[in-house]
DNA sequence: CTGAAAGCGCTTACAG
DNA sequence: CTGAAAGCGCTTACAG
């Protein structure tokens, strides 16, 4: 086994000192442009590659990074603030500092203020979560200006140039949720019902729009309706849910596209079906798992908030050492959840 | 922010020196009880938390792991293969060496030799994909008795003793395809073909196990067939099968629960149905991927082989470091796959 | 049983 | 434009 070349041979074979060597590896100005060619030549013949770690400790360097998360209170975000503090400890141990920003839902201007605070001396990179908006979107263009990387994340902001986007396509997760219903539903008729969150976030959009697409391509027989509103709100969810369930005789679907299992749950209780219906919903929660080992929830489409973390510091470092990202390794899956499937541990 | 503890400062505070710390921190032999008391008691007081990356850099320190795999060719292990090298070239960077051990299939005393010969002066630790056996096993134990750290991979080695294993549920595996069959036939009544590469694997035992389990509990309107061997021959499995269709005049589903996706899908293909089957598969790769798409197959059951590169690749780590394996993190999925959420990146 | 010094592979001021 | 020396946080011989 050859020892791996570090600096020094580098340094030796280029035929300059250590500091020169490194002032051309950090591309940092003021070498000669023959100079540069000779230390390049000799890293390309040595193999050379540089131990991050090493050039890390050597920089007392300490990658700064933050979550900045809507202060919501679901269980699906109490998953991923547990799977962002996993990763912040862990990480805490190779000189990563990860603290996490929580804003006030919707409230873009204090959103938008929080950002713009931010500067590249005190924060190296930015997970952020939140709605998708013009405002937000401009923030971000201004931070990545000011050098700091940005990825979104779960919710992408179109057009605003951020380095990456950690989540799903929610479009496929729709056709994959429709797929399930269709499927599941064995052929009966009828009507289904689709709850969202709100009618306006692009997510439960992108969503209902894959769900629709198979319906309409595979499953005509299935009446998809338009879609309640629940705003994250357990109680109205479940009352708007009744009284459509109510006004439509013939349910024999509900589509709950996002933050409305607890509600949508409840009315399936207290409606009174002739048939049982096909219920699917979107992220795995201790309530989701709860329904589905009930036997009242038949499927979840889901992503994984451990993925989701590990990928967005995994990210914000290699745009920080300037490495490349592994695509295939940072694709997060939709995944599918049923009650044979379910992980055994939270 | 306060700056993080040094090894400098519990010396300091502890009143001792550098290389006692470091005696006290790595547990050598030859510090009074006194002294090992006063520094815990340094460390404890300054919440001290070691830098693993200068210890690993300081010691010189590489990790060496090794995968030890039967030489197969088929697309699933290619695939892991392929995982394997990602993470090996990756984990180049950060002082660990992967190498891979081919090992003729079947050839357990050609593996146990292998094994045998390894000493902790060369590797210290090692992931074992092996068709569960005795001697196998015992290998492991004696692996271990020699300080080598041993994660079982794909395939568990019952009463190993083996740190971990990185792997799935195969049981749990079974039933999620049993029960996607029993609800993707909607109420179809007739056989079910189970096809296994062999019938004396003990994935394969408990895939079928479990997908029995299901149809037995929930879908008994269908009727299981024994299993047909394929022995990971696509000629072979689609003459079989062919065989077997003939045979039953009834099939409605097929259930491969290893390595036959070709043979089957062969079979599928020239046999005159008089409805489409049910067709459901373990592991994606581009066979399967390919069949999903053009929707001969309509479900797969499987692993994310870059998981399980990863996952065995950090338990190793962590076993090394003697730090404890983070379980929820370690946890590999049973992903189901359909046309709808299937990857788009290999 | 304990400590002073050198070194792991890199970077950072400071000189020149 | 270039280099010699010190230092990042830890470990390793070598003395004592």
């Amino acid at each position: 086994m050859i020892a791996k070349p570090t600096v020094n041979d580098v340094a030796r074979v280029a035929g300059v000192s250590l500091a020169t060597v490194d002032r051309v590896l950090n591309e940092r100005p003021g070498v000669r442009a023959a100079t540069i060619e000779k230390v390049n030549r000799a890293i390309a013949e040595l193999a050379y590659v540089r131990d991050t770690a090493a050039a890390n400790l050597a920089r007392s360097k300490t990658y700064r990074f933050a979550f900045v998360l809507p202060d919501w209170k679901g269980q699906f975000f109490a998953s991923l603030m547990g799977s962002i503090e996993e990763v912040a400890a862990q990480a805490h141990l190779d000189r990563t500092e990860i603290r996490t920003i929580l804003v006030p839902n919707h409230d873009h201007t204090f959103l938008v203020r929080e950002l713009d605070a931010l500067g590249p001396d005190e924060i190296d990179g930015l997970a952020i979560m939140s709605k998708e908006t013009p405002v937000v979107r401009d923030a971000i263009i201004r931070l990545r200006r000011r050098g700091i990387s940005v990825v979104t994340l779960i919710t992408d902001q179109l057009g605003s140039e951020r380095d990456h986007f950690v989540g799903i396509d929610n479009v496929a997760a729709g056709r994959t949720a429709g797929m399930l219903m269709g499927r599941f539903l064995a052929g009966r008729q009828g009507k289904v019902l689709v709850v969202v969150s709100s009618r306006q976030s692009r997510d439960m959009l992108e969503r209902r729009h894959g769900f629709d697409q198979i319906l309409g391509e595979q499953f005509d027989h299935l009446n998809a309706q338009p879609s309640i509103e629940g705003h994250e709100d357990p109680g109205y969810t479940e009352a708007v849910v009744l009284t459509a369930l109510d006004q439509y005789r013939d349910v024999v679907g509900i589509y709950s596209a996002g933050a409305s299992v607890l509600g949508v749950a409840g009315a399936i209780a207290k409606h009174n079906f002739h048939g049982r219906p096909i219920f699917i919903d979107h992220e795995l929660t201790d309530n989701s798992a709860h329904f589905i080992r009930e036997g009242v929830l038949d499927a979840v489409i889901t992503q994984n908030t451990g993925h989701l973390a590990r990928s967005a510091l995994r990210v914000l470092r290699a745009k920080c050492d300037n490495k490349p990202v592994i695509a295939s390794q940072e694709n997060i899956r939709i995944d599918i959840v049923i009650r044979e499937n379910l992980p055994t541990m939270k």
